[in-house]
Formats: C-alpha cells, structure tokens, sequence
DNA sequence: CGCTGTCATGATAGCGCTACCATTTGTTTT
DNA sequence: AAAACAAATGGTAGCGCTATCATGACAGCG
C-alpha cells in the first residue's frame, strides 16, 4: 500500500561516504503484526512477549494476561519461520511414505498423524513413488526445514540418503518392517508374516500353492513375505512359483493375477496374495466367472482390511496393525523429543492370522 | 562438536563497560554448513552462491559450477527456513482436510501431491476432524509458516477463520464441493448429483426410496446430496425418509444402515446411500442374508471406488472425479503462483452416474 | 547488614539466508 | 571515443524471532 514518503532521507544533507546507513533502503514491507507490535501494545519487551507464548509460567500472571489480550487485539499471527530460524526447533516432523494410494500408507500417517498433532507438531508429507533416489531428495529438502523428527517407510535407503541421515542430529524412525534400522524401529517381521500364512495354507491341505505379488522390486516388504512363504514351502519339500504382476496392487490386477495363475498353473489349489486388493479383487472375480472359493480355489491375502471381512467368504489375511504402528511411532518419537530415554529402539507390533472362509 | 576455544577473547583485555560487543557469547552452534562456507569455498560471494543455487542463469557457468561443486564437496544442505524468513516465500503448501479414514480426500491428496511436488512444493498436511475450530487453529499454524498457498476441503468455516483468510494474500483453494469461495474452487455440485441419482432411481420405478447417511451435520456435503434427492421426489411427490447413522461411513456402518432400514421403512424398495463404503457394506450384507439385489432391494452410493464396480452386482453410483479434483486445483495454483491471471476462479469437475446392477 | 539465591524482565546479538542497491566489467551504440 | 547499456558480482542490511547473558527486585540466612 502506501510506503511512507522516501524523500525524507533524500531530502537530508547529501553525503560523501555513500555507506552510511542513514539511506532508506526499500525493503519488503509484509505489513503483518509482528511480535514486536504485540509487545509494545502489552507495554512489555518483546522478548517477554516471546516468552509469554511459548513458555507462559515463565512470566507473571499480569505480563501474561496483557500479551495474551494484545495478541488478540491485533491479530497477531506467529511467524513460525522466523521462530524456528532462532531456535533451531520447528515442530515439523516429515513423513515419508512410497505411495499413497496404497491404503496401508495412509493408515500410519493417520495413526502418526493424529498423535503428533495433539503434541503441537505438523506433519510434512511426502511421496517417493517407491523410487529411492526420489526418498534422497525429499529428506534433503526436509532436512532444510529443520524437521524435528523424520519417519520414512522401510529400513532400505540409497547410500546418498543413509549418510544424510546418519549424520543428522534429530531422531529418525523406520516404520512398516523390523530390523537394524538407523535410529528408531516400529514395525513387523514381514518374512515371518509369509511364513505364518504359508504355513496356514499347508494346514489346510493345500499343496500348489502360488505366490502372486505386484511389482516386488518396489514392494520389497511384499517379496520378504514371499521369502518366508518360500522357506515353509521349501521345509515341506513343496515347489514355491511365483507370479510377479506388473501393475500396481489392485482389485483390477487381481483379478489379472488370477487369471494368470489359472493359466500357467492350472492345478493350483491355493493362491497367496501380497495384500487384500489383488486377494479381494482375485475373489470377486473367482466368483463371477463360477468358482467355488475355497472348494475350487482357496485364496489368501495380507494386511486385513476391512474390505476382506465384508466378503463372502470372508478373506483369509494377515491382520497389521497400521494406525496402531501410526501410533506407537509417534508416541516413541514424542518421548524422545521430550528428552526421554528410549528403552528401546525397536518395536515389533506383531500380525495375527485371520482366518475365513476363503482358504 | 569442539567449539573453539572461548578463552581466545577473556583473556583479551579487561574491559570495564560490560555491553562492549566483544565479549564471547556462547551461541547455538549448529555446525551445520552454511551457504557462506559454501561461497568461500567456491571462491565467491554469499550471494552469489545464493543466486547459483536459485537463480541458476543469472551467474556465469564457472561460478555456477564452482559453487555446485562446492555444495558437493561440503554435503550442503540449504536451510530452507532461513531462506523463506529472508524472501518471505517458502513453496509450503497448506493442506486441510476433514478425514484421512475417509479414502475420498487421500484421494485429493494424492492428485494435489504428485502435481505440487513435481513443480517443487511440499505439502503440510493437516486433519480437522470435521471440526471447523480445530481448521482455524491449523489455519492459524499454517499462515505462520507463510505457506505460498493454502489449499482447504469445502466452503464452510468458522467466522474466525474466514477473516484469517480473507486478510491473507495468497492464493485459497476451497475444494470438493462448488460454490461462491473465498477465492479458488475447484469441485463438483452435490445437490446436482444427490438430483441425478434420486431421478435414476425413480426412473427405475422404484417409489419407496430411503436415503442413508452418516454423521450429517459433519458431512455436509453428503447432506446437500440428500437436498437434491429431497427436491426430486418432492417433485414427484414421493415421500422422501432420511436414515442418519451416528457412526462414520464405513462397510460395517453401511450393514447397520441396511438392518434399521429393513426395519423401520420393510416397505422400502431402493437405498440411496451417502457414499459407497455404506453402499458396498450394505449389499454385501444383503447378499449375507439372502436378499437379491436389487429385486428385493435396490442400492445405490456416491463417489466411484474401485470397490464398487468389482461386487455382483455392480453398484450403481456417482463416479466423483477426485484425483483429478487434487490435480487441477494443484495446477490451478501453480499458474496462479507463477503470476498468471487466472480466468476462471470456479471449476466444476462434474460427475458421471454409473449404472450398474444394483439399481 | 551484606551475601547468596530466586524470580521477572530486558538489552543485545545473532539464526542463515536473500532483497536491495551499488559497483565493476565488458559490449554496444552514436 | 565517449556515452549508454547490459551482465556479473558484491556490500549491506535486514526477515521476525529467540538464546544468551545481564540486571534489578526482593526474599531468606547467618
């Protein structure tokens, strides 16, 4: 708007040493209440108003309550960038996830999302579509934003980003697979989830069994399941095909998948699923061309989401606790931040088998 | 680390005024590398490795490349925060949603994502739970991360947050439903599609018709539905009963939703549901207890998901077009940012009735 | 009555970066 | 050849906030 009047400098007496200070420079002017403004209204320093809001029982009660009512009176919005410049400390924590439209991913954010928020942080998201160069990117960036903490799915890096994490002073937790992470750990034990649902399926009579999953090298997780799946198949002295599908995980793709297994592998009687979509899609489509599930073809899944309890029969799955591994990640990174100790870096939230009708 | 050695300046000469600036304040280190160890090493100025890094053609290629390099060498990792208090811009973008449980508004989030992120935003997510106070409060958090842009589900907020926003000088981008905003919308008219689906099912024949929806007040937007789907069987004169759960949408609550139906409405021969997760549970439950659908009773929902079009039947609903909802408001604001005039401030994506055999 | 300790407050100096202007150098114009 | 211009670079001064230290006021203590 109106940028009082230049001149008046200019108008000054003229000076040899064009350093002086004593030039107006134009600079952004951003017109917002600062907290400066606050403090003069309140009649207090504007370090004392700082204090008033982010430690109020630091003040008095009378230093606090004027702040409080200037605040209001002006419509004083914390410029949160400058507070986290001074203070080192932003209460973002990133959050890094490979895909979105996976259901599963979007269940733990809900989980971090609605414990973190309680405590005052925000949540900066990001998506790496499975492509790890892409995860390197984004912590970079978020590493810029001076996040509190960083949660990323999975313990698998690129070299780039594993020395960027170590070397970052601010907690870091792995979340959806267990193991030897570099900081914090929830999660399950992916391999032992196959073997649990492999060995389900061998209980049950089956003998050709058929793993089906959708792009592994991305969904590695998927493709450890399949190694547990592998080994119990292998005790047992029984072949382990594999169908690896091209698309992405779907009702669609399994249906696809099924007519593939049916295809190359007439005699299966089992088919393993990588999750509840291609399972569930595998399902309905069974049905609408007349098979009899589990009579002429039992099928299985993994994550149990609700989408599987509601058909008939019901899907046979893996249940994982993905709000709950949401959760106790934010929990773990909130205790840490509060200046905690961790008992413990790892945390196994385990799976439970769910049977139905479906194998 | 080893911070220098602080005696350097006590054993400097005792000064007896106290404020002189040479005493050694103990600062926050952060011995982080700044843009500064980056120039020097480079062999040119701050600002001039500040230009290499943002502006890259408006430096000459030796400096661009020795900072590059420099950068490199270093593993510099720009501070984005202090960047955005110096500029005043900080390619955050702000987004508000009601529900993450609810797939609908991932489904936003994720066309908003892929578009922003390719042109090198980030996204700070936040959740109301159907709570326009708590949108205020995370309004409130978000301005004071001067986003570029805020990007907010609906066109309802409180008056608190109107006049944030309204004071606020960058883009708003209301979406999911149509309407006057506050300044860009992008969605589709709900009253139009509740009208679409109530005359397709009265064109059906059927004359008995409940609607059932779930925690309305919240979701308004499911209520504006049942005011189209109102006005048309007012029209034809036709009672129009409104079933409305207390639970969130879900499969289960859609099973609820059918049992209270059947037993306070046993006349009814269609149901109209607020969205498909209610719809899908509703007939599967049917299909549990031997119903036919639609013979015995007709289903219908709202919102295309995948899962709708893979049950027998197929259920008949309102294709709502929502990544593309998040990728068009996403590029809506990205011209917008980039300083373009926008043409058109309103965006109708529209909607498509789906008939499937559940009607 | 000085000494130490707590409490509330304030003055100062940055956090790491970029906007603003000024300067230098090289290139074109008349 | 002087003037006019563009391109590349740099000096300075903040952006709005908070960490650090200093100070003054007042209580408790021997």
């Amino acid at each position: 708007m109106s940028k009082d009047s230049p001149n008046a400098d200019s108008r000054a007496k003229n000076v040899t040493t064009p350093a002086l200070p004593n030039n107006a420079r134009q600079r952004r002017s951003s017109d917002q209440v600062t907290l400066s403004q606050v403090a003069q209204a309140a009649g207090v320093s504007p370090i004392t108003a700082s204090r008033a809001l982010n430690y109020p029982d630091k003040v008095s009660d009378s230093a606090r309550r004027s702040v409080l009512q200037a605040v209001e009176n002006l419509g004083y919005v914390p410029n949160l960038v400058a507070g986290s410049l001074a203070s080192a400390r932003s209460r973002l924590i990133a959050v890094i996830v490979p895909s979105l439209i996976n259901s599963v991913f979007v269940e733990v954010i809900k989980g971090l999302q609605e414990t973190l928020e309680a405590e005052g942080y925000q949540i900066l998201l990001g998506n790496t579509d499975y492509d790890l160069d892409r995860e390197y990117q984004l912590v970079r960036t978020f590493l810029g934003w001076s996040c509190s903490a960083l949660v990323t799915a999975g313990l698998r890096h690129n070299s780039a980003c594993h020395t960027l994490l170590a070397n970052w002073d601010h907690p870091i937790m792995e979340v959806m697979e267990l193991g030897q992470g570099m900081d914090l750990n929830v999660g399950l034990d992916h391999v032992a989830a196959g073997r649990c649902m492999a060995t389900h399926l061998i209980d049950q009579g089956y003998r050709h069994i058929v793993y089906v999953g959708a792009r592994l090298a991305q969904d590695y997780r998927a493709s450890m399941r399949f190694d547990g799946h592998k080994a119990v198949l292998k005790e047992k002295g029984i072949d382990a095909p594999l169908l690896e599908l091209d698309t992405l995980g779907s009702l669609q793709a399994g249906a696809e998948g099924l007519a593939q297994v049916l295809a190359q592998y007439p005699h299966t009687q089992a088919i393993h699923f990588a999750n509840d979509d291609l399972a569930v899609g595998a399902l309905l489509a069974a049905q609408r061309q007349g098979l009899n599930v589990p009579e002429d073809i039992a099928i299985a899944g993994f994550n149990g989401l609700p989408l599987g309890q509601h058909v008939t029969p019901q899907l046979t799955t893996i249940l994982s606790p993905r709000e709950e591994m949401g959760r106790l990640a934010a929990k773990e990174l909130i205790r840490r931040l509060g200046g905690k100790n961790v008992y413990r870096r790892q945390h196994d939230v385990g799976f439970t088998l769910q049977i139905g009708g479906s194998t």
